[in-house]
DNA sequence: ATTATAATTTGCCAAATGGCAAAAGTCAAT
DNA sequence: ATTGACTTTTGCCATTTGGCAAATTATAAT
């Protein structure tokens, strides 16, 4: 057969980052289209509450993992808040450390891929949050 | 000074509630328009994860607790997974009775009221959720 | 270099969200 | 009954989300 045979370290422009995982892929375990997942991708588009949790579990994170790095909850509400302090010590990021630990290597890379993506779009989620008040409240 | 006084025992009709908030107070706390709250109240509208880490607070909840309740995550990723379970005999629901414990009399009231709405949101998005697949995925 | 196949991006659009302002109830005091 | 101060509802609309289908771009085998 010709054509690319099939997973080859897929590159995220965007976001400068190497991972395993082709958004048509994720498309397919996620029931989310590859097109709105590019645009989430490179910041076209903001994840829905119920977009994130259909790509919670396909890309290895709890549910209120993805919610916290997404912004929607805040830290001390999730499962993230009392991770385990053993990986801490050696500088590794706790969110990545959980994961990583227990997850095959080809999804601790992509969650290293992802992990990026969605702090830079958890950053502008917050920002929009912490605006001075474009609240009604008369 | 005439007009009502104040703060009589709202009734929210389409929830057969009795609650101690007006909508207008809730618009002052929590930042979001009275009017996109009483369509929410009525079903009209779905709060998205924003508008709901907005009101969770002021309703006296936590925040992923709200979530769950939404439909939002899954009951298992909230701290909702492990309340109290001395409350939990007497067959009252432990999200509430982890709520209740904690809160002031008239929030308490007005926590189940907020409560029992919420459910028919959350049984509106869970439904809508497990749709056959109105996904894509190619 | 060409080509076949798979991956991403873009254009377009329907549906939903959420705010503002005006209208329409409520309720208590006159 | 009328007024006055409140609360909720409605009409309208700008913005966003997210899907589909058609480009476009990349990759690997020839």
């Amino acid at each position: 057969m010709n054509g690319s045979t099939r997973n080859l370290g897929l590159l995220i422009k965007r976001q400068r980052v190497t991972i395993p995982l082709t958004l048509r892929e994720l498309a397919v375990t996620s029931g989310v289209s590859s097109s709105h997942l590019g645009r989430i991708e490179r910041g076209e588009r903001f994840p829905s509450a119920h977009i994130l949790r259909r790509i919670a579990k396909p890309l290895g994170f709890e549910e209120d993992e993805l919610f916290t790095l997404a912004g929607y909850l805040s830290p001390q509400s999730s499962s993230i808040a009392e991770s385990h302090p053993q990986y801490v010590s050696n500088g590794l990021d706790p969110y990545v450390a959980r994961v990583l630990a227990h997850e095959s290597p080809e999804t601790q890379r992509a969650v290293i891929g992802i992990l990026t993506m969605l702090k830079s779009i958890a950053r502008s989620i917050t920002r929009e949050d912490n605006r001075p008040n474009g609240a009604t409240a008369e």
